[in-house]
DNA sequence: AAATATATACGAAGCGTTTCGTAATTGCAA
DNA sequence: TTGCAATTACGAAACGCTTCGTATATATTT
C-alpha cells in the first residue's frame, strides 16, 4: 500500500476513527476545536479523499456520512515504512532507537516493548 | 525544531550527509544513478533549500559547494515528532511497536533495542 | 406552497513544489 | 582576446493542496 496522507487528511481520519462514521457538518464541528476551518473546505477535503479512496460515504441521506476505507493501522505501517525508506535510508532499527533514546519513555512503555521482543525471539 | 522536508529535499540530504558537501553538477549526477532528473531542477531546489537554512554554500568558486545545516539525528527525530503526532495521535510506543511488529527483524537488531533498553531502565 | 435553512457541487484563487527553458555570468582554451 | 563550455540566476508552467465564494439542490418550517 503506497500512501501519503497530507496533515489535513490525517487529521480527518484521526477523528473519523475515533467518533465513527460522521457528516461533514459533525466532523467539521470537531475539527473546528482545535483549529478555525470553513464548512466548504472541510467538504473538499473530504470529497477529494472520497475521489482517492481514503474514504467511503453513504450518500442515502441528504447529509453523507463519510467513513474511511482503511484501518488506523494500515495507515500507520504506510506511513512509517515510507519515513523509513526516504529519512532512515531503510533502516528500521535506527528508526526504532531514535524513537526510544530520543526522549523518555515510560516504564510500562519499556514492559510492553520488551515483552512483544521476546515473543518476537520465541518464533 | 519544526522540519517537513519534501521528499526531494531529503534525497538531497541524504546524498550530502552520504558523500559530503558537494556541487551541484556531482550531486545532480549522483541523483541521476537513481532516477532521471535536470540539472537546472536540482539546482534550484537546493537554491531553495539554501534559502529555507537547510543547506549553506561556499560561493568562492565558480561552482558553489553545499553542505547540509542539519545533522541526521537531528532531521529524523524532527520528522519522527511530526509522524508520532499526526499519525500516532502523540502514541511514541505505539509506533515503536508496529515497527518492530509488522517487520521481520533481524535477530542484531533486536539485540541492539535489547541493550538500549536495559540502558534506559538502568537510568 | 413559499420562504428559509442546510447540504452538496463547482470553480477559482493562492501557495508551495517540481520541472525546465532561457538568459546572464564566469572561467578556460584556442 | 575572442569564443566556447559550464555555472548560476531568473521566470514561468504544471500540479496538488487548501481555502473559500457562489450556485444549485434538497429539506424543513411557517
Amino acid at each position: 500500500m503506497k500512501l501519503k496522507p497530507t496533515d489535513s487528511e490525517l487529521e480527518v481520519l484521526q477523528l473519523l476513527w475515533e467518533y465513527g462514521p460522521l457528516t461533514v457538518r459533525s466532523l467539521n464541528d470537531k475539527l473546528n476545536t482545535h483549529r478555525r476551518v470553513g464548512y466548504t473546505t472541510t467538504l473538499k477535503i473530504m470529497q477529494i479523499m472520497t475521489e482517492k479512496g481514503l474514504l467511503i460515504r453513504n450518500t442515502e441521506h441528504r447529509s453523507h456520512i463519510y467513513k474511511p476505507t482503511l484501518l488506523p493501522e494500515e495507515v500507520q505501517s504506510s506511513v512509517l515504512d515510507h519515513v523509513i525508506k526516504t529519512v532512515f535510508r531503510g533502516n528500521r532499527s535506527t528508526l526504532i532507537l531514535q524513537a526510544l533514546g530520543n526522549h523518555s519513555t515510560s516504564s510500562e512503555e519499556l514492559e510492553e516493548i520488551k515483552a512483544l521482543i521476546k515473543k518476537m525471539e520465541e518464533q
